[in-house]
DNA sequence: CATCGTTATTCTTAAATAGGTATAACGATT
DNA sequence: AATCGTTATACCTATTTAAGAATAACGATG
């Protein structure tokens, strides 16, 4: 048997975000990162749970609740536990907007790396 | 008249590329390389013509050319003009393969933006 | 009123990335 | 065999980016 000729493996591969007039708004790691925040009520322990340092997460949400009129996330410091951070309803909108997008992202990569003959 | 709530205009955004099993294999700037290369026939040209370095330029096509089994671009040194550089067949057909899926990416960015009230 | 863990902020360091410079190799053309 | 502009490659430097360390502010709780 000769050597057939081997067919490269493409795949569809992308990264997609949703921007405001100012600059990019959310991406993947910005939901990711207010999903934590729900889940913990805590801006350090989201971080450590994501492997991010407290520093880039707190100016994430800086950056985001300042683009956004509303802000994402309202925390506070002292007291119970020794502060908080929670997400508002507009940040809770922005994490369905966000992974309905981004579901639909994955099917039409799926859909366009069959075509991928080469 | 009272302040009306400003609703937050977004867009949905984002990049595309193809992957081999060993990596990324091309994007937006690759393919422009490409067309470059061959626009001018030679990697100096085309860099030169794209704002981007020699060296950038050329390690590019050097990933690409051992990702691919098939080189996509074929260069040669010395001789007339000093040497030169052309697009193959398979290099072309990757061209218009990633401007068609480029292409349905942006309509499909389109239509997701139009849902995004906020 | 001392403690606690977190938020908020600044400053310094390290790491990763990109870019520039230099130079050899090359072969058609003169 | 000298010239030319390009390919090919190594090496060094600057710029950008991310990370880490340090510290003040805070307020419920005991």
């Amino acid at each position: 048997m000769p050597t057939t000729k081997q067919k490269l493996s493409l795949n569809a591969d992308g990264r997609i975000w949703i921007t405001t007039p100012e600059g990019k708004f959310v991406g993947k790691g910005r939901i990711e990162l207010l999903e934590k925040i729900k889940q913990f009520g805590s801006i350090r322990q989201a971080a450590l749970a994501m492997q991010m340092s407290y520093r880039q997460a707190w100016q994430l949400i800086d950056d985001m609740n300042s683009k956004a009129k509303t802000p994402l996330v309202i925390s506070s410091r002292g007291g119970k536990g020794g502060g908080s951070a929670v997400v508002t309803e507009k940040g809770e909108q922005l994490i369905v907007l966000f992974i309905a997008f981004n579901k639909k992202f994955q099917q039409f990569l799926a859909r366009q790396d069959k075509g991928f003959g080469f």
